[in-house]
DNA sequence: CTACCATATTACTATCTGGTAATATGGTAG
DNA sequence: CTACCATATTACCAGATAGTAATATGGTAG
C-alpha cells in the first residue's frame, strides 16, 4: 500500500501539516476533555482570539473538529479520534529517542574517565 | 497522558512538521523497500540533488533515517518504523472522510431531483 | 429599533522554508 | 600529485503562514 506519487502523498502531508503547529495541538488538547466554546478555548490556551478562530477553521477544514453554534456562542468538538493515537505514537518514539541519546552520552562520559 | 503545555507539545509538532512535506514523504516511500544511496533516491524521486540532501538531513535530525557512508557513496535507511504506521492511520482517516463527502454529495443530488 | 456580546474575517507584517544554482568537501582511481 | 565522482553546504529567492489589530458579522437582550 502507500503509493509514492506526489499526488497521492499530498493529502497525507497536508494532514500532518495541520498537526505540525504547537498552537493547534494546544487547541486539540484543550478539546480532549469534550466540546468547548471559543471563549473557553481562548482562556485555556491563552492564544489570541483571531488566532484561535483561524486555527479552528484549519482544523475544521481538515475534518478534525466539528462546529456547533449554540445560542450566542459556538462549540467545537473533536471528531477524529485518531489524533491522539497519532500523538501517542510520536510521543513514544520521542521518548525512545531521548533514552538512546542519554545512553550515548553516558557511554561517552564513561570513556572520558577510564 | 499527553500534556498540553506548549513546551511539551513542541517536539510533537516538530515531528509532524518533518512528515508534512510531500518531498520528504516521497523520500521515505523510496526508502521503504530498503537502504538506498543518494543517487538512487534522486533518480527515483526526480528531486534535485541539493534538495534531496537537505531533506535527508532533516530526516536524520528527526531520527527517522540513519546515514551510512559506503565507499564513494552514502546510504540512507529508515530507522523509525512507526512512520508508515502513522501514514496508514492518516490514509485510513482520509479515505473515510472522502467517503463521507461523497455520501453527502449524493444526498444533495438526490434532493435536487425528487 | 439599538446596544452588546461572541465569533469570524481582513489586512498586514515578520518569519520560516522549499527549491535551486553555485560552490565546497571528501573519498577513489590512475 | 591531479582528475573525477558523489554528497554536502551555502546563498539566495519566492511563496507560505502564524500572529495580531482592526473591522465585519450575526445572534440576543432590552
Amino acid at each position: 500500500m502507500l503509493e509514492s506519487s506526489p499526488q497521492a502523498l499530498a493529502p497525507v502531508a497536508e494532514y500532518f501539516k495541520v498537526l505540525s503547529e504547537v498552537s493547534r495541538l494546544q487547541v486539540l488538547c484543550c478539546l480532549k476533555s469534550g466540546a468547548k466554546n471559543v471563549t473557553e478555548i481562548i482562556q485555556e490556551t491563552r492564544l489570541g482570539q483571531a488566532n484561535v478562530s483561524k486555527h479552528l477553521k484549519v482544523l475544521m477544514q481538515a475534518g478534525i473538529v466539528t462546529r456547533q453554534p449554540q445560542g450566542i456562542s459556538v462549540f467545537y468538538q473533536i471528531t477524529d479520534p485518531i489524533i491522539f493515537e497519532l500523538c501517542e505514537l510520536v510521543c513514544d518514539r520521542l521518548v525512545i529517542r531521548l533514552q538512546e541519546q542519554t545512553q550515548q552520552l553516558e557511554q561517552l562520559q564513561a570513556l572520558r574517565q577510564p
